[in-house]
Order: C-alpha cells, then sequence, then structure tokens
DNA sequence: TCGTGTTACTGGTCAGACCAGTAGTAGAAA
DNA sequence: TTTCTACTACTGGTCTGACCAGTAACACGA
C-alpha cells in the first residue's frame, strides 16, 4: 500500500495566513490588537507586498482581521462574530437543488430547539424582552395602519431573534439568522402574488396570539411546551402554501 | 430624527465579489463553470490585476470559486461544501473556551433532530445504509487492532454521516458535518491529554452498542425514541469532560 | 491513429509607485 | 496653561508592468 502524502502546493499567501491564525489561536494575538502594517509584515516574512495583501484579503473575508485605512496603528484583530457563519449559510441556502421545504423544515427545526433552550436556561430579563415584543406584535396587529404588514413582517422577525439570542447559543443565533433572512428574501422574490401578503394580512391577529402563546411557555420554564408551540406555529404559517408531500416532511417536526 | 444612510466605504475588489456572487445566485454562472482569466477581468471591470486578484482571493477563501494555475480556461466556480462552515466554526470555537459547549450542544440538536427525521421519512434502503455503519462499529469494538481508536472515531463519523444523509435535509447535512468536523479538531488539538484517548478506547464497546441501537430505532421508524437514543448517546460521549455548568446547558436536550 | 513537442495562455509572485485618508504631535492661538 | 489647528509620517487601496512555473490544447511527425 503506497501510503505516500498528496502533495500540496503551498501558495505562500497561505502560509502567511496559517501562521497569524496560529498565533491567535495560541493566544498572543487577541482581539482588539493591531497586526504591523503591510510594509512592516512584509519585511518579517519576506515576500512582496502584494503577496502580504492577499493575506490579508482572506483573513478579512474570514473575519479575522478588520483594516483600518490611514492609521498608522495597522489592521486590527477582531473577535469572532456570527456574521461569518451567515454568509455561506446564506450562500448555501440560495443554492440550487436547496428546496424551500428543506430551508423551511431547517428553521422548524432550529426555532424549536431556540425556543425549548430559552424556556430551559435563560433569564428573567432575556423573558421581559421576549414578551415586549410579543406585544408590539399584538399591538400591530390591533391597528389598521398602511403598512402594518410590513412592519408585522419586521416585528415577527425581531421576535424569534430574541427568542434565538435567549437561548444562549452563537451558532443556534447564526443559522437561525441567516435561515430567516434566506427565507424571507425568497418570499420577497417570489411575491409578485399579492395574494400571499393579503393572505397574510388576514392573519396578523392570530400570529401575534401564536406569539404570545409562546412567550407565556417561555416564561414558565415549559421547555418541551415552548418547543411544542414554537414549531406548530411556524408549521402553520406555511402550511397554506405547501404541497402534500412537502406537509409530510414537516410533520415529524411538529407537536 | 435625521435618517441618513450610514457611508459606506466600498472597496472595488468586494464590488467586483459582489458581481459574481450575483451572477451565481441568479444562475448565469453555477459550479463547473470557468471564470474569464484575472487578465481578461482587469479589462472587463476596468481595474488593476492586483485589484482582481484580490477579489478572486476573497471568493477563494469563500469557497466559491477555486484557481486552477495553468489552466487556460480560467478558475472555476465550485459547488457549495460543508467545508466552507467548517473554518468558521472551528475557529469560533477555539475562542475563549465557552463556545466548546456551545458547539457541542448545537451538535446534540442536529444529531438529535436527524436521528428524528431519518427515522421518520427515509427508505428502507437508506436504513440498510445506517445498520451496515453500526455493524463496522460493533466490528472494530471487538478487535483489538493497534489503530483501532482511530479507525474507530472515522467510522463513527461515518455512521452520523450517513443519519445525515437519511435526513434528506441538504443543510442539516451540511452543517451537523461541519460541525463534527470542527469538533474533532479541536480534539485533535487539544490531545496532548493521553487519558481521553485511553478513556475511549475503554469505550469503544459502549459507542458501538448505542449505534446500534440507535440504527434500530430508526429502523422501527420510532422518531421520538431515535431522537432520545441520539441525543442521549452524544450526551454520554462528552460528559466526563464537560463542567458541571456545561452538563446544565446540555441537559435540556436530552432524553 | 497515436504519442509528442510547441505554444499561448494561466495563476502566483515580485518590484516600485501614487493616492486618499487618519493618528498623533508640534506649534499657534486663546 | 489650555485649546485648537496644521503638519507629518504613516496607513491601506490601487495601479503599472514584469517574470516565473505550470498546464491545456493543438499541430505535427511517427
Amino acid at each position: 500500500m503506497m501510503n505516500f502524502e498528496p502533495i500540496k502546493k503551498v501558495n505562500s499567501y497561505e502560509l502567511i495566513v496559517e501562521q497569524i491564525e496560529a498565533r491567535i489561536r495560541d493566544g498572543e494575538l487577541s482581539a482588539g490588537d493591531r497586526l504591523p502594517g503591510e510594509r512592516r509584515l512584509m519585511e518579517t516574512f519576506s515576500v512582496s507586498r502584494s503577496t502580504v495583501r492577499e493575506a490579508m484579503r482572506v483573513l478579512h473575508a474570514t473575519g479575522v482581521v478588520e483594516p483600518h485605512a490611514g492609521d498608522p496603528r495597522g489592521s486590527e484583530v477582531i473577535p469572532f462574530s456570527p456574521k461569518t457563519l451567515q454568509r455561506p449559510l446564506a450562500r448555501m441556502a440560495h443554492q440550487e437543488g436547496t428546496s424551500r421545504a428543506e430551508l423551511i423544515q431547517f428553521r422548524l427545526l432550529l426555532e424549536g430547539q431556540s425556543a425549548l433552550l430559552a424556556a430551559a436556561l435563560c433569564s428573567d430579563e432575556t423573558k421581559d424582552e421576549i414578551e415586549s415584543r410579543a406585544a408590539d406584535l399584538a399591538e400591530l396587529a390591533a391597528s389598521d395602519s398602511a403598512d402594518a404588514v410590513e412592519e408585522f413582517g419586521r416585528v415577527l422577525s425581531a421576535f424569534h431573534h430574541a427568542i434565538r439570542l435567549a437561548s444562549s447559543n452563537q451558532l443556534l443565533q447564526a443559522t437561525g439568522q441567516a435561515v430567516d433572512g434566506a427565507l424571507t428574501e425568497i418570499a420577497r422574490q417570489r411575491l409578485d402574488d399579492e395574494t400571499h401578503g393579503l393572505a397574510r394580512r388576514g392573519r396578523l391577529g392570530q400570529s401575534a396570539q401564536d406569539a404570545a402563546g409562546l412567550a407565556e411557555r417561555i416564561r414558565d420554564g415549559d421547555a418541551a411546551g415552548a418547543r411544542r408551540t414554537a414549531t406548530e406555529n411556524i408549521y402553520r404559517f406555511y402550511r397554506d402554501s405547501l404541497t402534500e408531500a412537502e406537509r409530510a416532511t414537516l410533520e415529524p417536526l411538529v407537536g
């Protein structure tokens, strides 16, 4: 069994990236620290500035570093942000082959578990925050302002966001937010269909009520109930726009 | 309320990235297609090659494009890969301790829901595949080959992969794989500690048994049972390496 | 028909230059 | 003395133009 190593053509800029990332892992560099300027780096690494530059581009693109043009202190090492995950997730969601049903299925699952964790673990202040969002929804549903529907969508999104935040899990938060974003964007793109918007209009009250029920279960620390309520609400929200087969793939996650 | 737009300093290379990503989203470019060469791109975008180059670096770093040096056909647009998520996830987990628990929490949740969906929806052939992996594990646990432990890790990973595949959800599959990968990478890096490896060695039998039990529940279509078993198995796997507080954040998801 | 060498490209790297913009400081104004 | 201002010496962003090692494809000879 010829057990050779696969040859890896190493590009110089990747070596620089690795060295800097290693320094961060080892704690020699941490968020807030400044990197030497590009001209200094080209000397310490014995490469041209283009090469240093490409390394910096990669580090910037992956959310490791933030450049500060004009600042003599050089680029800054920044802390991890969920936004780093959001980009690739959005890309994946947009990709051909990822069906809308899968997206909804994934959302159902994420929001359900978020609600569960929120009910089980989060603090009273956070529960206040969630209930406050639910109250916002009720108020909006009662109003008959012209753009209440659109505003309702935003506030509903904020409500779910608060729950994800309450789950105290950054990953859940980032993925949930990404999926939410992807779905609303798809909705916006496909909504030449006026009826859907109008249909939602008729259900604002229902949605607000759902949210209130969910907030209450989270308040009570009823983890299982919160999960069930969250999934049921979301399922109801999408049900009418799905085919029979699609519903079948969602139902195992509901209730 | 002065409602001005926040100014966005746009770097040229970012505009190029956006244009190319937009083309991909709109389906005008898709996996396998080739981008024009850098010299061609600098003309079409009216920028210098450095700028084109930095754009390409970003696209490459975010897993959108694969360069082929020397190939006259230019860089290739590649399909989405979970590896794209794996890097930022690993980085996030490396940060200040706290997030390892989050990673495990997230994994617990993903694998649990995967098992649930697999049990509820997947075909008989897929169930065969899962049971076959479980059998591999049992065989390995019984053997006493030198590198059985390391091999066991790989096969265990394959077992979970099969379950995620059976969930028929690409998002679940990709995120699950990324989290799995990130966790094993962390384990590898922190494993100066020999004892952990040895401890696992003592538990190969247990793990294989767990897997068999999970496979059986999936075979039976026992969705709730599959979810419970999957979470319990994973929880047991990590329990001893966690603090009391970390365990508390995981327990709501178990059982 | 089948190798084979040439060729015209590719991406990776280098060098050196200019620009707009910022932090910090030295000096002018109060 | 304090406050404001102009300057300076840097920063990152962009450009130009060049060389290299490597590859795909094609024309060519066997």
